[in-house]
DNA sequence: AAAACTTGACCGACGGTCGGTCGGTTGTCA
DNA sequence: TGACAACCGACCGACCGTCGGTCAAGTTTT
């Protein structure tokens, strides 16, 4: 039996099962047969809309850059919010799918996650990296011609901390394949390495210590389900924090 | 006709074929029957050595891992420094392969960086870090500790400084397949990357900013040669600045 | 309005390649 | 001389990507 469909949504549907199985299986083990066949369609469809296993990737990669983009940018470029305020709402939408997102979109962010999807990662970075910068940049350059900021390079300043970003690929990469008790640990240390990470951005914009804050149990915790579906509640480590929405903090300067 | 070597050698000899044809080729591209057909032993034998591709990238890894470990592990634990001295030789140590090293030595450290292999960077990275990190830990704690260093936390730290020493892939990448012209933009943003990761470093452990510096027009040079062979010489954008080697310049605080 | 033609989604058998296996052979050393 | 490591290469199965072809829905021609 045939189902013709438009272009469009086949290319939806793909990429939605795609995203499906690399999260279950990884990109490596997952082949073109088994996508084909989760979708009831030919081999010579599949490469009808897309020239190569690597093709896919490079799509999803540029799909799951807009949607990180999407959710952003409007933040970045709200004209209402003075340069800190952009900053910090847009660290905290970075720190990636909000506790509040659905479960079908968190499925579409684990895959860069997954250990052997280095690939996928690297793309997808490279993807969003080429549109928040400039976002970024202009933001940062803002805030240091009215001295809110003190940096030499807002280029750079944007580029590292877009880089920063990164640095807890590692661990969330461990969390999958993590035993509970192992996940644990390595949930604290997500929240000591962003906690850090709000002080590292805080002193290369020159601004006071403490006045970005990272650390989101909600999200955190949320983010580590993603990884390990069934988890039990963690206790977090600074109880006395009032779950911070919007976390910032803003001194006197 | 059949020769028979010792699993050392053999092994040895796989890693440095390997090396060269992921180089040229990329990681995908390279065959098992490539690297064999290169030297001249039959797939049994290769499998004898190594139990799979994967494997072989393990191998390579670690090697990569160790001679980057080697090479600065002594200066991190050279106790007639002190604790900025060894954090200064260290980093301009890390930003790899020194001008003097033969061309072998870069050729092995080259493939690390090509576009298709993420995959071996990051193992390598991994490994790299899982030797380096506790050493520069405790550097920076000592630090902390005769308040040379002003930082939260010398863990943090270390992985951080360690991580910001990744961005610098992106552009080196990049050098992969780009013409003449581009090469040069490219390496002068590379330049300003380094420069500014000199202070963003100063930053995170609290020193006076400028006293770190990465930058070292030779070893970025030499770096760049790695990539493009045919480079013609490249002005330095701050022809001023002596050729320092051991870069550090230490200011009263 | 019917026939001829174009378009593009879709089909699935097939080729070629590549990673990996296995039974057997050769060299070496105790 | 026997045990064990190094080595051989024919072979396997799975996978990616191709290619000739189908089919239905327009579009143009007559």
């Amino acid at each position: 039996m045939r189902v013709v469909k438009s272009a469009e949504i086949r290319k939806q549907e793909l990429l939605d099962c795609a995203v499906q199985l690399f999260g279950t299986q990884g990109y490596e083990a997952t082949t073109i047969n088994q996508i084909i066949a989760a979708l009831n369609i030919s081999k010579g469809a599949f490469y009808h809309h897309y020239s190569s296993k690597e093709d896919l990737v490079e799509a999803l990669a540029e799909r799951h850059a807009r949607q990180v983009a999407d959710r952003t940018r409007h933040v970045l470029e709200d004209e209402s919010l003075d340069a800190f305020e952009r900053l910090s709402v847009f660290l905290s939408m970075m720190r990636m799918s909000k506790s509040e997102a659905h479960a079908g979109m968190q499925a579409a962010f684990a895959p860069i996650f997954q250990p052997g999807n280095s690939h996928l990662y690297e793309r997808s970075q490279a993807a969003i990296a080429s549109v928040i910068r400039p976002i970024l940049r202009d933001l940062i350059a803002e805030g240091i011609a009215d001295r809110t900021f003190d940096s030499a390079d807002p280029d750079e300043a944007a580029d590292t901390i877009l880089h920063l970003m990164g640095s807890i690929r590692p661990l969330i990469t461990e969390l999958f394949g993590a035993s509970p008790l192992e996940a644990e640990a390595l949930i604290e240390r997500l929240v000591r390495r962003l906690r850090f990470l709000g002080t590292v951005v805080d002193r290369i914009l020159g601004i006071p210590e403490g006045s970005l804050e990272f650390v989101d149990h909600e999200a955190v915790l949320s983010m580590a389900a993603v990884c390990r579906p069934g988890l039990r509640g963690v206790e977090p480590s600074a109880p006395d924090l009032p779950p911070v929405r919007l976390s910032a903090t803003r001194d006197a300067r």
